[in-house]
DNA sequence: CTGTCGATGACAGTCACTGACATCAACAGT
DNA sequence: ACTGTTGATGTCAGTGACTGTCATCGACAG
């Protein structure tokens, strides 16, 4: 057996969005969110580089998961193509996990902080995928505005996925959210 | 004559980004900001909410001349050209500011945090031209895409301005990048 | 049995940020 | 001229996020 318990890590993830869904993120102590997780505040900073991030852990997974499907798409696909395949995989690894994410936007939209954190991480994911389009032989402005609006229509689909009475999947409605967003930029046309 | 030094806020601005420039963002306390302007800590903080706004005091008024401006275009206009109306009143209020603009883009660029601040502030500026586009008669989602490409023009030109050897006017660059997103966007037509 | 390693704890320290109260020139009203 | 109010600032004592440093001690290799 090992000395401590396991995952510490995933430990103070939990104890984070429970302590910031009852009481509020600025009304949290790191130190309190460590007892709960049974460990030190000074452990916390070893695994989470701030207060903030500890919400944030699952951004890294998304992007590499994202990026590597976009990279991977078949050789034909067209840009936009490609990045539907990236919202086909990302939404896999969402499924079962709607109640948590809902808990977790409704702490964020409660704090700037934590909103400029996530337009962060949207803005990193967004220029990883331009790298990634780039890859695949696209040329700029083409890459970057691509990715723009590949993280445009995740934020959208991703907001209908937790939105209340919503049941469908996140899969279905990152597509019905891409259809939309062609529809728009066609306008204007036949 | 006053009791104090005038412009206490003009001075905590400008002792910021010289201490920024000089040794860096998190290598400056607030304390030494507030030594360089005349004044205490406390006093910094009844002028600026935190470390990071301080570089950004312009941004309201950046805001209400875009969106002013947006606002009070010809009623003829179309949406992209009352957003263009908006980045020509904008260019106007950066005269003679290009080398500040560039120190303070410079210090921004080396701090994370810095760079969630700007983020947010892009945010507030697209959520506001999606505003006023509406109060135009403009609909969704139409008002809300031509704001974001309205910020994206307005992000991409000023980072031209700025540019090392970059001497022509912001209006001009500015012009030049919303007609680069035009041809983008236009792509697969005629 | 012993030495290394890695995750954690303990503890002191810095600094961003806040609340409460004091100060005092300017100014308005008398 | 006298006085009360106001507003920007100073002073001081906090709280809490975050860091550097060293100690601890099971697991594991040899």
């Amino acid at each position: 057996m090992s000395r401590w318990e396991p995952n510490a890590r995933g430990r103070l993830a939990e104890a984070a969005l429970e302590l910031y869904s009852e009481r509020g993120y600025e009304q949290t102590t790191v130190a309190e969110i460590a007892r709960r997780a049974g460990l030190t505040e000074r452990t916390f900073f070893r695994h989470y580089t701030d207060k903030r991030e500890v919400l944030f852990g699952g951004s890294g997974a998304l992007q590499e998961l994202f990026v590597g499907a976009v990279a991977e798409a078949p050789e034909s696909a067209a840009p936009i193509d490609a990045i539907a395949a990236g919202l086909e995989a990302v939404s896999a690894m969402f499924v079962g996990r709607r109640e948590q994410s809902r808990r977790r936007q409704t702490v964020i939209a409660g704090n700037a902080e934590l909103q400029e954190r996530e337009l962060i991480k949207l803005a990193s994911l967004a220029a990883a995928l331009g790298g990634a389009l780039r890859g695949r032989g696209v040329t700029e402005p083409a890459a970057s505005l691509t990715a723009e609006a590949g993280v445009a229509v995740f934020k959208v689909g991703f907001e209908r996925w937790i939105a209340p009475a919503e049941e469908r999947e996140m899969a279905s409605l990152m597509r019905e959210s891409l259809d939309e967003l062609r529809a728009v930029t066609a306008g204007g046309r036949a």
